[in-house]
DNA sequence: ACGAGAATGTAGCCTATGCTACACTTGCAC
DNA sequence: GTGCAAGTGTAGCATAGGCTACATTCTCGT
């Protein structure tokens, strides 16, 4: 059943992508945030996210767990390396797949809103298609 | 604030596209297996997504609660007029991002993956600009 | 027509991600 | 140096979407 395995394997990435694309957006922000404004706080988030301080704190509280953020109460959020380098990779595929959007025609703010959910599922294989199709 | 409600805009979009995703892949799975097996069975849905019969049951349950699908205890799952609707639309959108993958010089067996986690993500403006280069 | 195995249903548990309401710190204006 | 507003933290709730274990129903071969 070489159909089904690949659906199978299909669906199971697309939850696994799930898992890591909240956090990937997390660090982007919080990357941006620290770039623009010198240090990042929660409040930042909550308006960004357009959800509320509770479920950024909670939010954090996981990335702190998984090694990608360190905060301490009452303080500023800070990156860890691992954050760091998820943020850059994050932004550079994000970059890619919004001009990439741009190329074959998108308006601005279409690119802008479909970039942001289409870059969480884009493979490194894809990806490399998109820089090749934009360096034509 | 028209940068920060972009992003507001975003992010709370992605958000919802989520909520639609797993409806959409369901119902497109659904009218897949009655084409092909001439009835859908929980089983069916379970191996194809790799979960338990479980969360397909629950999941079949909120479909029904949105109108999306009709079921009834140890009876096959059969799709609604809604169902059909969204799994045709989705199914083209499906079909589209995999051509376009394709054409930008993606492998077959990535633009599988790859389509199925992007799909749900493309507005149909995006869409719109994928089909008008593949007509190019 | 019945018994075994497949399919389905139910109970109860988990995590992630949302929320409101309320409590507590911090930092700044005065 | 105090007090209030803004920012954080905590408690407790909800839904979606996973799971295992166990109970029930169907279906089919003999």
């Amino acid at each position: 059943m070489a159909a089904a395995r690949k659906q199978q394997n299909r669906h199971s990435r697309v939850r696994s992508d799930h898992a890591t694309e909240l956090a990937e957006d997390y660090v982007e922000a919080i990357a941006e945030q620290i770039a623009e404004q010198g240090s990042c706080r929660a409040v930042d988030l909550a308006e960004q996210f357009q959800v509320s301080h509770v479920t950024v704190n909670r939010t954090i509280g996981r990335l702190q767990r998984d090694g990608f953020v360190t905060t301490e109460p009452y303080a500023p959020i800070e990156l860890t390396s691992a954050g760091s380098r998820l943020a850059r990779a994050a932004r550079r595929r994000h970059e890619i797949v919004y001009q990439f959007l741009l190329a074959i025609g998108v308006a601005e703010s279409i690119a802008e809103t479909d970039s942001e959910g289409i870059e969480h599922h884009v493979s490194p294989e894809t990806l490399a298609a998109m820089k090749d199709f934009l360096d034509r």
